[in-house]
Parts: structure tokens; sequence; C-alpha cells
DNA sequence: ACTGGAGCTGAAATCGATTTCAGTCGATTT
DNA sequence: AAATCGACTGAAATCGATTTCAGCTCCAGT
């Protein structure tokens, strides 16, 4: 039961409520013999700390803010029970909100905990610059970006390997013999966006390739945008050999375009993508994926965040977690090395 | 900003800080031109009253405790992503709980949700019985089960008819011309369970048909169970010519053990499951489902709570769902009408 | 012996809201 | 003219913790 108050322990104990706060917070200048019998009164009286009078007190709740832009998002969802477990084994409690991708919700929020003076921010940010983190800064109020970075380098990060990531994708692509290669991408104003071209980009290069940017299109990541990306450039012609999708929901709505368009995977179009899911074994094909540590991304975030909150001048951190490529039957061994490869950006319209 | 305090408003409406509440809680007795004068001043402050200390005195934290078994689980995403939109509306925060199908994790949250004063919870019960509620009711605190029922019938509870989706769901295996049917279901212990196996039943029965107990089996929604049951069912000699499975991650098992035993659908076995998720219409063949309106479950449990808020004393309610056939190609016209079908029941062996 | 300081303790202030209670004012009743 | 009542208002108590501050004891240093 939570009835009993700090001033029954104290009551019991035969002290003052003061020591036995200062018992309970570790604090010094207690007589070891008070602190064993405040410790014993309090265990029998199963007290439990109101954490709502000690939030008036100290102005501060121990509340973890936590921005992403969707729940319903597998790869969110992950991240977010991660975040949940390390934050209740530290007594705290978590508040989540839903930017849906959209800076005006995520700024309405931002805002929100301040007012609510939580003790810290995990934020997925809907893009890189224009976050208005004053408010935030004002209040002391440390921030972490998880996922995805800000422009301002002062702020602790947890992110993946974009770029190597993207990069050893489409590496994959190549050896397997595909040249021809569109891509279906986040936009530039979200890092993760930039860096997976960034890592495709790097890719080609490394093999004398350039990009095809007719068949390159980047949109925000959400479901709607990949079908309709993937049925522009499949619509094209020539169209390319494979895809590189750069996002879950940008996959599934690639998917729904190539059956629509009745394309089969790999023959008519390679795919390989960005983060992995339950599900993505088990179409027909596998998909051939990078998969990324959704969970070990919002527990390191956590982490670092309780640390910056016991020790708020240590330096800034950045962690960068390593994806892991999971090779399926999306994407098998192309042969089409008859036709010259030499004229692909020669061919190039766009 | 939230540094303005009720009494900042009530300085500058030139009233004392007892007025300015009673005006903010719509009270009576205050002379309308003060009430004008508060409003403004409130309004031109941007007074936001602290829920804190608001919920330390009134002790009644605007929060709705939410048990679940896993929020990894898209069925409950949505369902959570409900409650909070609606939760949010209202002004109340959402206390998330994941019980992963543990009855004492369930127990040990409900026994925080009475410490933690919550004003309402929310819970989809692991087991019909044995919840025990006695510290709610003490304290006072209303319970809405969704999902799944409890035992005690004075609960509001919000649930989809299970027993009309699972026998539609059957009947149309029977339509398509399947006799020999199999099934995996959620434990009877769990009332969506029971009630999918009734509906099963009744579908048969009403043809004249008995459940075959060699091909029906039950075991915890998860989808490691689904792999292993579907495994045992189908490894039988005779299998089954269809399969109904009657939960998403059980059915993502059964999926797996179907690929690797290499069986192909509905060929080999035609199937049908209970729930969607956006890559059933992906996989292939696209599964036919019974889709629940999980998003419209959580928002109907959120708002009876809500209900039940304001008027503690109104007749206990029960909302009952209409889930929705999506018909796909998991499950065929099937041809083997030349067997007697009389002889179904007298091969049975279990 | 006196001073200073460290160790320890509890009374009381504090956080920001709600709510009780006592009281004022003006109108109506007796 | 006094009593009564209803409408209205604000001072102060209250929720349960933390923290300040003042005071006490005891011991070391001069």
């Amino acid at each position: 039961m939570g009835r009993v108050r700090i001033v029954d322990v104290a009551r019991r104990a035969g002290v003052s409520s003061a020591t036995v706060s200062r018992v309970l917070a570790n604090k010094p200048y207690v007589r070891p013999e008070l602190r064993q019998r405040v410790l014993a009164a309090a265990q029998e009286l199963g007290y439990r700390p109101s954490r709502v009078a000690r939030t008036l007190r100290t102005q501060r709740a121990r509340i973890i803010g936590l921005l992403i832009s969707d729940i319903e998002n597998p790869f969110f969802t992950s991240l977010v029970r991660a975040v949940e477990d390390v934050a209740y084994a530290h007594d705290y409690a978590v508040f989540l909100c839903n930017t849906d991708e959209n800076p005006e919700k995520e700024q309405l929020y931002l805002d929100l905990m301040v007012a609510e003076r939580v003790t810290g921010v995990l934020i997925s940010p809907t893009r890189e610059q224009g976050v208005d983190c004053q408010g935030l800064q004002q209040a002391q109020i440390p921030l972490v970006a998880v996922d995805r970075r800000l422009r301002d380098r002062r702020v602790d990060t947890v992110v993946v390997d974009n770029v190597g990531g993207a990069r050893r994708l489409v590496e994959h692509l190549l050896d397997d013999g595909y040249r021809e290669i569109g891509a279906i991408l986040p936009p530039p104003t979200i890092t993760s966006g930039r860096e997976r071209y960034q890592g495709l980009w790097e890719a080609l290069h490394h093999r004398g390739l350039e990009p095809r940017s007719a068949w390159i299109r980047t949109g925000p990541p959400v479901q709607a945008e990949g079908y309709r990306l993937a049925r522009e450039i499949l619509g094209r012609h020539p169209r390319p050999q494979a895809l590189f999708v750069g996002n879950n929901l940008l996959t599934m709505g690639a998917l729904r375009a190539i059956r629509d368009l009745g394309l089969s995977i790999p023959g008519d179009v390679a795919l390989v993508a960005f983060d992995d899911m339950d599900w993505m074994a088990l179409v027909n094909p596998g998909l051939t994926v990078m998969a990324q540590p959704t969970y070990e991304l919002g527990r390191a975030a956590a982490e670092l965040l309780l640390r910056r909150l016991e020790d708020p001048d240590r330096p800034v951190e950045e962690v960068l977690l390593t994806p892991e490529l999971r090779i399926r039957q999306s994407c098998a061994p192309h042969l089409g090395a008859g036709r010259p490869r030499g004229e692909v950006r020669a061919s190039g319209q766009g």
C-alpha cells in the first residue's frame, strides 16, 4: 500500500521526518544506529515515498520525455520498450510523445517537456536543424538525440552507422552484378536519410559508377510515400535493375508498388532495404536487409541520459552502433554482364 | 513557459488564489466580472496549473494505467496509440506497463497502480480469473477490461466478437470446400482463446462436423509457440488441409513452420487467421484474416473509462466491436469433394 | 578553561495547487 | 430595526516530501 507517509516512518523510528529523508537519500550526518532504526522502520511499514510530493518540493519530476515520430512504427516500438525498461529500472517514468514527423507537434511537445519539468529528454528529431531547444537549455534539462543527429554537436547522440550500413548494402547489390541501381530514401533534412545517400554514393563511386538521379527519390519516411516513389521510379524507361530502400515504412510502400506493378523480385527488380522487421523473413522472397539494433539504440540512449544526469559536466558523447547485414533472397546474382556497363551513365536522362 | 504560478494570476487579476482556483475549476460563487478578470489574466500570462501540486492536494493523479502484455506486439501498439490519443485530449497521462503475459508481473503493476494513485486502469488481463483487484476496489480506482474479459462481470469491458469472428472465418474455410481443419489457439484461460474455439466449434457443428482434437492445439500467444504447435500439427499423418490460427503472433510462428516444412499455401495447407497486420497483405500468398479494429478497441476502452470516472454509478457497460473479414489468397476453393466427407470423423485418431 | 568546529538532529519553511472556514455585504423577511 | 439568508471572497490549512537553519553535544587545540 502507498498509505504510509514519511512521518509514520519517523514516528516508528523515534526520529523526525528530516532524519528519515536524510537516511533514505543516503546523506551524511546521521548516526549509524539511527540509520539502522529508520531503515528497519521503513522496511517494516513498506514505505514508498510519494513521487508527487517529492517532485513538488524538488521541482524535478523523475520523468524521461521521449519524442519519436510514431509508436506504431515497429522500429520505434522496440526502441521505446528499451527506454522504458531502463527507465523503470532506475525509478523513472517515461512520457511518450508521437510527433508524426511534424515539426510543429515536435515543438509543442518540447515546450510541454519544459512545462512539466521532466528530468531529461530523448528525441529522434524530425529534422536536423530548426529545433528550438532554448527552453530545455534554460531549464537545464539534458537532451539526447537518438537514431537521428541534431546539427548542434553539443548534445549526446546515439546513432547507427548509416553511411557504412548503406554502403555495405549497396556493395552487396554490386557484388551480385547489379549496376543500374535506384533508391528511395528519407529526405536529406533527416540525417539518417543524408547519411544513407552518402553510403550509396560511396559504394557506387568506389566502383567508378555515378548515381542516376532519375532513379533516386527522397520523401518523408511513410508508407504512402514509399508506394508513390517506387511507382514513379519503376514506371520509368529504362527502369533500374535493383532498388535500395532506406527505411522500413518506405520499404513496405515499395513492396506494395512492386506487387501492383506486377513485377517480380529479384527477377524484374532486386531489392535491398534498411531496417529489418519480423515479417521481412516471411515474405516471398525474403528481403535482404541491414538490420538496425533498435533495442540497443534505445537502451544506449537511455543510459547515456542517465549518465549525463549523474554528471552534467562529462564530455559530450556519441555512440555509434553497427547494423547487421542479413542476406535473404530479394537480391540474387544478376546475369546481364553482356551489356556494356560503361554506358550506364551516358544513357541517363535526369 | 510553466513559470507562472496561480498567485501570479491572482495578483494580476487583483484577487486571491482561491478565487482563481474557483474560476478555473468552473465553480460557482464568483462574480461574473471577477471571473472575466481572472480568465483574462490567466490567458495573458499563459498560466498552466502544475499537475504536481494539484495531484498532491487532491490525492488523485490524472493518470491512466494501461496494462498490456507487450507493446512490441503491433496489435497492442495500435491500441496503446488510441488510448494515448484519448488520454492526452482529456489532459491525462498514460502509465504503460508490459506484463509479458506473466501474472506475477501483472499483479506487481496492479499494486503499483494503487500506490501511484492513478485515476483509472485499463487492462488486457493475462487470465480470466485470479487477478486480485482488491487494492483497486479499496482505493476506488475504476477498471476497464479491454480485448479480454474478466470473470468478474461488474467491470466495464470492451471486446471484439471473437465467437462470431472465428465462426465466420471457419465458415469461409468450409465454403471453400475444406473439411479437415486444424487450429492453433490461445489457451482457454484467456477469454479470447476460449471464444475463438467456441466459434470454431459452432461453425463445424452447424455443418455436422466435429473438431478433431489431434489437430487442435493451444498455447501462450507468442511466436515460438505458434511455430512449435504448427510443426506438431502439420507433422502428423494425416495432416489437416487447412489451419485456423487464432492470434497474430501464433500466425507468424505458424508461417515460419510452414516455410521450414516446405509446405505451400494454400496448396498443401490453407490458412486463415485472426488479426490483420500490414505485412499480411504483402506475403505471398496474402493471408485471409479476420481484422480486429485495434485502434477502436483502445479508443472505446479509454472513453468508457472516462465516462465511468465522470459518473461512478452508471450501469456496467460492455462494448462489443465487430471484426472484419479480409479475403486474400491463403485460402482458395478446395477441390477434393470426391472423397466421402462422412468419414472425416470416423478416421479421427485423437 | 575557553573557543571553534565537526557531527548530528529536529522545527519549520517550502513547493503550488485545492478547499475549508470565517466573514463581509446587500437584500429580504419579521 | 433587527434578524436572516444567500452570494461572494480571501486567509489559512492542507497534501508529503526536501532542505534550511538553528541549536545541541562532544572533542581538539590553544
